[in-house]
DNA sequence: TCATCCAGTTAACAACTGTTCTCTGGAATT
DNA sequence: AATTCCAGAGAACAGTTGTTAACTGGATGA
């Protein structure tokens, strides 16, 4: 299946993906229902009808965004959930994992979070589509556990959205905290990992 | 204190509360980044210079904004935490509260969570600074409550946080369904409820 | 009553926006 | 080798933007 692609269609996935890197850089300072499709293509040092071989709109840049940056965060959610270890163990290296993410890519994890609720419809639902797949993602890993036993498929997909909206909010405590002190990080990490464990104490007495 | 204002005094602010209600309804379709200033004063039907009399930017403007949207939130929150009753009759009632604070005033709940991580700074902090506000008033009324025996000052504002953050995205939620049939915010309303309830069984044997 | 103040107006500015149509030159196909 | 294709360029469009300066006329305070 992985037909290498002929010169012509390399240079125009180069392109597209020129479009969007200039995009996230361009959207750090703003947000995307002001993003003007002639100051990307300005970023990218193209003409400004370039923009329309790849993109309707700049809306439709956005959704294309949004599959980028959630498709990196995919795998973190998984390995977040299922690592090994006792609960504690396991929330401490789940806030590490999320901190790693966003120092690894922080335009990603701000684009989200701003767009989440932002002005963009046709985004806001590609986020909100993509982080219900997040969710019933971690309510499969969640199942697995034998502490689920009895649990009600539609008291895990709650936990799960719990889960998933606290990973987005730490992400983005985390995030604010970027270029900020070490203390102060280590300070987003410390309220985290409590809040953390306090959810992980309300599910292990939910049954009672 | 309460000095009748002159004609002159009152005309103005008259006008300054168009340019809120104005904006805040321009602004259920888009964010604050993108909002022109001509745009607003084309809605309030005035010329766009009258726009400076009142603020230096649009920017400006949002800040002003946050604090009308949750001045109006104050109360909510207050009422939410030291509802009086057993556990479980205080979450269900601060679930409805919430959604009727959705209901009430839709555009105000949506300027903050759109504008929370928006594209401008100054109105990213105003928002910041007015949640630490709330949440240290909820923090100060967990404490009055016996079950905030032996926690500590950060665990409590932990907490507080938490249900800060738990209003927002249940408030967001019913947001989104505000349009929708009544089934499917009766869902929203049993969801919230029982992500509440999850945090609060996880405060309960917080010091197990 | 008269001078001062000031919210809102009018006009003009250079700079910017999204979109259309036409063109070009090299890759892809036959 | 000849033909088709198509990513990107170029030029032009009407419409928009924020900001400036100079103004008007009614409220205000002496």
């Amino acid at each position: 299946m992985s037909h290498t692609l002929g010169i012509r269609q390399a240079q125009k996935q180069k392109t597209r993906q020129a479009f969007l890197d200039a995009a996230l850089a361009l959207l750090e300072e703003q947000s995307l229902s002001s993003l003007g499709l002639r100051e990307v293509t300005r970023a990218v040092g193209v003409a400004p009808t370039a923009f329309y071989r790849h993109f309707r709109s700049t809306a439709d840049l956005g959704v294309a965004l949004v599959d980028e940056a959630l498709g990196s965060l995919h795998p973190m959610v998984k390995t977040t959930v299922s690592t090994a270890g006792d609960s504690e163990e396991r929330i401490t290296r789940a806030v590490e994992l999320i901190a790693r993410h966003v120092e690894a890519y922080p335009a990603h994890v701000r684009f989200i979070a701003r767009e989440r609720h932002g002005g963009v419809q046709p985004v806001r639902e590609a986020i909100r589509d993509q982080l219900a797949r997040f969710a019933d993602e971690v309510k499969a890993e969640l199942a697995k556990d034998p502490q689920a036993d009895g649990w009600s498929d539609d008291d895990l997909l709650m936990l799960a959205h719990l889960y998933v909206d606290q990973m987005l909010i730490t992400a983005s405590l985390f995030l604010e905290a970027l270029e900020a002190s070490q203390d102060e990080r280590e300070q987003v990490a410390q309220l985290a990992t409590r809040q953390m464990r306090l959810i992980s104490i309300g599910r292990r007495h939910w049954l009672d």
